[in-house]
DNA sequence: ACCTGAACACCGTTCAAGT
DNA sequence: ACCTGAACACCGTTCAAGT
């Protein structure tokens, strides 16, 4: 049963690659797999579900070892993968912050990011807030990066740049905030 | 056919409100309007251009005065108007977030953020940046805001506050950061 | 346990034809 | 100019029935 999840997963991943998250319908799917949509609902419950699944799965692939020790270098390092991981697979940024959306799946960046803040000394209350903000903040400029550079590769306008220095740049700036709240 | 484009609008902003976004298909709308699904296609060409048009009418909506005149209070002025203003109809956030996603519409309140930011003083380098954070911020805190708020009201459990005081105090953080930065 | 087959209740968009 | 009617090519989910 493990193994077929497992599997219906991975196949997800590979059309959701090739065709886009327009095309990763339980249809299309099931028809991949030369099966009947119905079957696909005795592995995944739902197409939400699956969505996380997928997810979960991209954010795993992209996991890299931690090297950082300091605290906020550990918040740039967990940033860096984020992005990176939601940037490594096509509509990647668009089903992570779906899935994280919803409550479901991803919660392991913002487990790594409230805990990097607790280290560096940030006030309990502010913490949450601190991750929230970082979270949101690698969402959103992702999601408008991947965008712009599908927009690109597909022929439109590229109307926003928007690379790897406006990210870190971007992150510099809350970074700088929580640091001046940092009691220590 | 201004007119008619108008309370094409307007009736999508009704329906939005009572039935939620997944309800605001064209074949309800034209129900709702007791015409065929294909003669709404006259007034406005797309389902994309539709919903930018109804984030756009949410916005405007949600205009209020400005009072504000130090760079940071307009800064806040404008995050406050923009959240209000998501907040103020159902799945207001989601559609506006889409919308400005996909490059439609909802590009004022960036502008005024881009006027305030330069105003302050912040490097001309930094000032897309900043605008960017902070929206970026609105986005992410409001959309799980209502989310968060929806679920409750519809009686599901609410496992995350993050009312006006968390969006506040996570607008203060990067306003910091910005702070930190500004030459004067 | 796993899957089929068929149905249910929907989508957005196009386009010839009418008024 | 505005709309109908019909078609095209899809959706997710449910569920009795088969193996």
């Amino acid at each position: 049963m493990r193994y077929h999840r497992n599997d219906v997963v991975a196949r997800a991943i590979a059309v959701l690659d090739e065709y886009g998250l327009e095309s990763l319908s339980m249809r299309r799917l099931a028809t991949d797999r030369g099966v009947q949509p119905s079957a696909l609902n005795h592995h995944v419950p739902n197409k939400q579900t699956r969505l996380a699944a997928v997810a979960d799965e991209k954010l795993a692939r992209g996991r890299r070892p931690r090297r950082a020790t300091r605290w906020d270098e550990r918040v740039v390092e967990v940033c860096r993968e984020l992005r990176d991981a939601m940037l490594a697979y096509r509509d990647g940024a668009e089903v992570v912050v779906t899935a994280h959306t919803f409550g479901l799946g991803a919660g392991e960046p913002a487990d790594r990011l409230r805990d990097a803040l607790r280290d560096g000394g940030l006030p309990d209350d502010l913490v949450d807030v601190g991750t929230r903000a970082i979270l949101h903040l690698v969402f959103g400029h992702t999601t408008e990066e991947q965008l712009a550079l599908q927009a690109a590769s597909a022929g439109a306008i590229d109307r926003a740049p928007g690379g790897p220095a406006d990210f870190e740049r971007g992150l510099e700036l809350v970074l700088d905030g929580i640091r001046a709240r940092v009691t220590s």
